[in-house]
RNA sequence: GUGGAUGUAGCUCAACUGGCAGAGCGCUUGAUUGUGGUUCAAGUGGUUGGGGGUUCAAGUCCCCUCAUCCACCCCA
């Protein structure tokens, strides 16, 4: 009966266990490496106000169409769990007036997102997210700081050989420009489209360009060029990003049919993906929205941004490199103190006290039911190599047993040196 | 929202055309009352996801439901 009405996690939301580690670990390297940057990290709240996605991300996006956690809350206000992070981004800069701030304002940020989509491999309801936004500056040299510090992220967390799609969009004139080109050369072929491009057509002909199927993407080969129709402006901008960033190292590939679902982008366009996580294979996007801000009633700002999809960027890392710890974090192991019998956890604890106070990562074994064995074997069970014992007889002669586990051995020290030999004999 | 697969012990999985629910690992205890890991012995483990139906008899067949996984769609 109690295995009948367990609870159980909400469907597509999970609990981080094994994982949690590498979270930490992939959030720290965010951190370091942003601030490196001249990014600082702000944090949003999880719910905002329906209608700023809708206006922001755009009421066309499947997102904003049918993914959103919305609900009323008590005085009949429509709010949304947040399904991206750009906007409530966008948002704060004109709440606090960033505008006023030396520009560009560069920030970052971490933390959970919702889509009410059906789970699957790499897909969650609540997902987590690191994004960077750099708002303030049209100009392409941000473009290639932001992608090089991206992929510097990525190479601190232990990826190699990362490769980053890139593409233009253009402003909104080249690409209306270009929805009338596509619509023409797609219409006598209506019969080849299946019913989600035949939609677009309609709606937002871009989009057919990323389909995944076959007989649609050879269709796609004689298309015309999003590329060839841009604007002088939209046009040199992009040149002097994949300039810069060949000059820069960045591996990079000009992908044509890279157009992004979120209808805030302009010019630059960029996302890595990996065939080794299943469908869903991206494990970040981002791109120019220099609309955005005054799409929701602010001045005429520019701005571009990423965001990194930790889930997946955590289950490639563990696919690609098995066993590996992220950034190459090696937490120190344990010291175990296990006090001979109940009337020697004092002690234990002041051992274990006196161990961290020297920044050595020390654990106690107060609840070993019988003195020793079960406690020898709960710290082996923990993985430690290094046990303090303390009992009867060492109280007595004010003396600890240092024992190691990797060989069997153990060695009588004095109490008031116990910490400096514990020291050394763990980093030999 | 659509389609497919799968739910048996804490974990990984068996159980023939319907016939006594099992194994390995784990966990507890002992061999060793102050010595772990190895070994040996014993023990602990379950309303077979839930509900209903067919049957003398259901883990197995039928219906409903829930969950998980994978794909479509969409994207991180």
């Amino acid at each position: 009966m109690a295995v009948k009405r367990r609870f159980q996690s909400v469907k597509g939301m999970r609990d981080l266990v094994d994982e949690a580690p590498a979270f930490a670990e992939v959030e720290e390297t965010a951190r370091r490496v942003f601030s490196l940057y001249g990014y600082h990290e702000v944090r949003t709240p999880v719910v905002e106000d329906t209608e700023l996605f809708v206006r922001g991300v755009g009421e066309a996006s499947e997102i904003v169409g049918k993914q959103m956690y919305s609900f009323d809350d008590k005085k009949g206000r429509s709010l949304s769990l947040r399904p991206e992070g750009t906007a409530p981004v966008a948002r704060a800069y004109l709440e606090h007036d960033m505008a006023s701030w030396p520009q560009p304002v560069k920030v970052f940020y971490m933390g959970p997102y919702f889509r009410y989509e059906r789970p699957q491999a790499g897909r969650y309801r609540q997902f987590n997210q690191i994004g960077a936004e750099l708002i303030g500056d049209p100009g392409p040299y941000s473009d290639v700081e932001l992608l090089v510090m991206l992929l510097r992220f990525l190479e601190e967390v232990g990826f190699q050989d990362l490769e980053v799609g890139l593409n233009s969009v253009g402003d909104p004139e080249c690409r209306r420009r270009y929805s009338r080109r596509l619509r023409e050369y797609l219409e006598p072929h209506r019969d080849d489209l299946g019913a989600d491009s035949l939609r677009r057509l309609e709606t937002n002909p871009l989009r057919i360009l990323d389909t995944k199927a076959p007989k649609e993407r050879e269709l796609l080969e004689g298309a015309p060029r999003l590329r060839e129709v841009l604007g002088s402006a939209a046009q040199s901008h992009f040149e002097v990003v994949c300039e810069q960033l060949a000059r820069f190292d960045v591996d990079f590939e000009i992908d044509n049919r890279l157009v992004r679902g979120l209808d805030y982008y302009t010019r630059t366009v960029f996302e890595i993906t990996s065939v080794s996580l299943g469908a869903q294979d991206a494990i970040l996007g981002g791109g120019r929205y220099d609309g955005l801000i005054a799409d929701l009633g602010g001045p005429s700002v520019p701005g571009i941004g990423f965001a990194i999809g930790e889930d997946r960027l955590v289950s490639l890392f563990r696919h690609l490199y098995p066993g590996r710890r992220v950034s190459g974090a090696s937490p120190q192991e344990p010291v175990c103190v296990v006090p001979v019998g109940a009337s020697y956890r004092r002690h234990g604890l002041e051992l274990s006290q006196a161990l961290r106070a020297a920044g050595i990562t020390a654990i106690c074994e107060f609840d070993a039911l019988r003195p020793l064995k079960v406690g020898l074997k709960q710290a082996n069970r923990r993985g430690c190599r290094w046990v303090v014992l303390i009992g009867e007889d060492e109280v007595a002669a004010g003396t600890v047993v240092l024992r190691d586990f990797e060989n069997g051995t153990q060695e009588t020290i004095q109490r008031d040196e116990f910490v400096d030999v514990v020291a050394t004999r763990i980093s030999a």
